[in-house]
DNA sequence: CGTCATATTGACTTTAGTCAATAGAAGTGG
DNA sequence: CCACTTCTATTGACTAAAGTCAATATGACG
């Protein structure tokens, strides 16, 4: 049942069988939400982690002010709060951004992987090192790059996300993002997310219709970017430097 | 000579002797920097991780477009690149602030730890969560903070960190950034910065001079900026809730 | 004492936000 | 299956926040 973490940490490190076999045998509670669910409450001090099936959903606040910041978008196979293991309460909501199927671990057992097998407590350290990589782009995307350049670089990240997620098909992929989302994840409001697609699509770097984003040739996307994916860490290492 | 760690991880946990002894004996490099030099270049893959021992750090990013975002602050006792331990090469550069003293503790020494540690290694997932949750904050200040509120937001933060690694005298603390650095914090522009700089003094809620930043009445900023300090989690944990 | 870094201010530009009207699409319940 | 509601996207007109450029001051430092 644990398919996706033991492919997702395959990627940090070569797994022995019982490590295999401990990831897998980790038990699962499901629980299916609709769009727009909150699927855990910010301020919660949750007893599980989630990882993400199918579907999609974000992490985000809301300030007293009304506006919200959307903190992090994931696709299926993604431990969406790992980090509520050992930071609680949390601090922000997580919300399904389509229907989604999720898998709850209870924190228990992820101390008990973490007692029985070193090794998986640095591919967890290596999963939420990740996530601070990319809300480390995201922060660089938000404070210095224009709304043009700052939505197209978040559509070569989620193209290549996707794709590793096995959620691509061709050259597009379901976008379970309104433009008001897209405006919260990127810092800018809904009416100018909507202006910039236009010219995106004007330059024919992007085709979006009925929830489905479409790019044409990825290559001129990155380049009108300025994407660099290595802080996604996609490929297998080809060795361990030393 | 381990004692900032020490007392650090003792706010997450109650640190048995041994766990103590064996964060005290991790070895260092100890290293002195000036003002504005690179501790750690970007895009190099170290073999150890550091602990900044005095004076101040940031880290941070520049685009291809010569832009700068500054992605944290360092206060002495922060360990400032543990996620270099599980995720190579760096994707940014940390440079120091001020004259600076830095500890370096090799990776296989860290990997010691978590060996024959399983509650230190969550202790080093704590830090990291931690580090993670001050990055959120900022994306959120950048995103939907305004220029004045993000800024004032900063300043309380930092006066809470500065506390707690014991560096405010009375209501002051030494500010080793210009207005430059303030600017690629916050996202802004050094002349922005400067204007809200004086929005924030005249309104008598700071008083900045000479590289000193005085803070008269923190209520009064804390209130101005919508400070929460939650996600510092600067408290001892009264009792873990079960 | 002179140089370099830093801060301040004014004038002007640009980017993005707000408000509001409209249109279209997608659910929902009878 | 249709009518109704609600959500979502688009566009125009206007506003506001922040950026840029440039001149000048201030200050630290060797």
């Amino acid at each position: 049942m644990y398919d996706p973490l033991v492919e997702k940490y395959s990627r940090y490190l070569a797994l022995s069988r019982d490590e295999i076999a401990a990831l897998e045998s980790l038990p699962a509670r499901y629980r299916d939400y609709r769009r727009g669910e909150v699927i855990v409450a910010e301020g919660s001090a949750p007893r599980e982690s989630i990882v993400l099936i199918s579907g999609g959903a974000y992490r985000f606040r809301i300030l007293p002010d009304g506006s919200r910041q959307i903190l992090a978008f994931h696709v299926p196979g993604d431990f969406m709060d790992l980090h509520s293991f050992v930071l609680r309460p949390l601090d922000h909501a997580i919300g399904a951004s389509a229907k989604s199927r999720v898998a709850r671990v209870p924190h228990e057992r992820i101390a008990g992987l973490i007692g029985r097998f070193p090794r998986l407590s640095c591919a967890l350290m290596w999963d939420m090192a990740l996530d601070a990589a990319t809300t480390r782009e995201w922060m660089t995307g938000i404070g210095r790059r224009s709304a043009y350049r700052h939505i197209a670089h978040f559509f070569c990240e989620l193209y290549l996300r996707m794709t590793m997620a096995g959620q691509v098909e061709g050259n597009s992929f379901e976008l379970t993002l309104n433009q008001a989302e897209l405006g919260d994840i990127c810092g800018l409001s809904a009416v100018h997310v909507s202006r910039s697609l236009k010219t995106l699509r004007a330059e024919g770097l992007i085709v979006l219709e009925k929830g489905r984003l479409t790019i044409p040739d990825l290559e001129e996307l990155i380049e009108a970017a300025g994407f660099e994916p290595d802080y996604l860490h996609l490929v297998t290492r080809p060795a361990r430097r030393r």
